[in-house]
RNA sequence: GAGGCAUUGGUGUAAUGGCAGCACGAUAGUCUGUGGCACUGUCGGUAGGGGUUCGAAUCCCCUAUGCCUCCCCA
């Protein structure tokens, strides 16, 4: 057999993809309405840098994190700057926030954001190596209706890109502050000490490095040990436990479906008060009706969470900047997209294209080049197929794109200043002078 | 990071150790002055590398990528 000699093809990094017009669409869509829905309310745009100094994400991380050296993209610049493409939005936005002395501006300080981030994990289905999320922040208040606005931004801008009510539930807990969740940790800590040789070997682990993390687990020894463990919604301090009922009371206000889920966790200790995720579930209605305190349901519905957030009172003095109290929330673009297709949600449509023109011959060919840029002058969208000379070929073209008008200029057209006007749903045609052609076009079309 | 399943033209697929085929697509023509149809031609593939074999898309190994279950999830 004759030696293939064929080298293989460069291709786009793991995890990393190109982007064509199809989910460009869903993607202009969602920002849409995303911006919007953040502009009414309040915020503005900010765009930060996709490197930063590693240390920003770092610091809120803690050293002992594997998370940092394994699922970071890192690099040293030629002057020796550590740098990493950026793993989130947050930190970045609470350093711009003093970096720009936004604490002059009048608080809460609201803003929003767009843009692909980075983690160097494992890619899986809604699990990217660069990912495009929406965010909006809200720094410099802590009063609960600034969580219950974020929520109900989130909740929004899924229901406005067309998620049905029956599907977004909002699952929501508060995982205290830096004074009563040290004591429902160091609790929760002894409780699984002494039931230590039941767990499964991944909370083993788990119980030194993150024991809330323990709640998340699906192994069934784990879930059933559980049930006996101590919540965090009954070691609340007071400001706490006033500061969640507050926003509980704002969301029923603004009638978010929510289901209080009091193993909903966040991994890191900047982290305080309220956390969220909005799920998207596919049969909701089967779960009769019951918003109530009972935890994830047991049922295998398949959940994915297209949005989440929380509070983040405390990143700010680990950043060694003053203290801010700040909420935010970020979705995952990727995975909204690939939901909308799932449940048939209908992106935005491109600009349709109505008029397409068509040459006959080189001098035609030559006025086309320039009359394509009368037609955009105009408001026309139009299209063509200027490559090709093959009358047919044109026309074939003009047909599958679903254009109503052809123009057709021929040599005889172009010499006289006329142009044909086709109309490619009547087949029926008709000469008009080009300097009337606008004038028509916009009749034609307006009669459809 | 662990384990599992996959990968055949641009897309979707067939071929279970014996001629890589079909459909869609793209492209050209029939047909430089009128489209969707039709017909004809053309383009284009076994992910990459190695091994077993007279013979490999098919069996084995390595690599890459995708997906699934975990780990993790800022």
């Amino acid at each position: 057999m004759a030696k293939k000699s064929k080298r293989e093809m460069i291709h786009s990094p793991k995890g990393m993809h190109d982007m064509l017009h199809e989910d460009i669409g869903y993607l202009e869509r969602i920002l849409e309405n995303a911006h919007d829905i953040a502009e009414f309310y309040g915020f503005t745009p900010i765009k930060t840098p996709h490197l930063e100094a590693a240390e920003l994400f770092l610091r809120p991380l803690g050293e002992t994190s594997d998370v940092v050296e394994k699922e970071m993209y890192t690099l040293r610049t030629k002057g020796g700057d550590f740098l990493a493409l950026r793993p989130e939005g947050t930190a970045p936005i609470v350093r711009a926030y003093f970096e720009n002395g936004m604490g002059s501006f009048p608080q809460p300080v609201k803003l929003y954001y767009e843009g692909s981030f980075f983690r160097h994990e494992k890619p899986q289905r809604g699990r990217f190596r660069e990912f495009r999320q929406f965010g909006a922040e809200v720094l410099g208040g802590d009063d609960a209706v600034l969580d219950a606005l974020i929520i109900k931004i989130a909740y929004l801008i899924l229901r406005e890109i067309g998620f049905s009510a029956k599907n977004l539930l909002v699952r929501i807990n508060s995982i205290g502050d830096k004074e009563c969740r040290p004591i429902y940790k160091k609790e929760l800590t002894n409780y699984y000490r002494k039931k230590f040789n039941y767990l499964c070997k991944d909370c083993k682990r788990r119980l030194k490095d993150n024991p809330m993390r323990i709640l998340d687990c699906k192994e069934p020894e784990c879930v059933e040990i559980k049930a006996q463990a101590p919540q965090m919604i009954e070691h609340l301090c007071e400001t706490c436990k006033a500061h969640f009922k507050s926003v509980l009371e704002f969301l029923d206000e603004g009638q978010i479906p929510y289901l209080l889920d009091n193993y909903l966790v966040r991994g890191f200790d900047y982290y305080g008060r309220t956390v969220f995720e909005i799920f998207l579930e596919d049969d909701l209605q089967k779960n009769d009706g019951g918003a109530e305190s009972t935890g994830p349901d047991e049922n295998k519905t398949p959940k994915i969470a297209l949005a989440g957030g929380g509070r983040y009172d405390e990143l700010a003095v680990i950043l060694g900047a003053k203290n801010l109290p700040a909420v935010g929330m970020s979705m995952g673009l990727e995975r909204i997209i690939h939901e909308m297709k799932r449940l048939q949600i209908t992106p935005r449509t491109r600009t349709e294209i109505k008029v397409f023109l068509i040459h006959i011959g080189p001098a035609a060919k030559k006025r086309s080049f320039t009359l394509m840029e009368e037609l955009r002058a105009a408001g026309i969208s139009a299209g063509e197929s200027i490559s090709r000379d093959n009358l047919k070929t044109q026309l074939n073209v003009a047909a599958k794109i679903g254009a109503k008008l052809a123009l057709i200029l021929g040599q005889k057209e172009a010499m006289d200043g006329t142009i044909l006007v086709r109309d490619m749903v009547e087949s029926a045609q008709e000469t008009v002078l080009q300097s009337k052609l606008i004038e028509k076009i916009k009749a034609k079309l307006k009669k459809k």
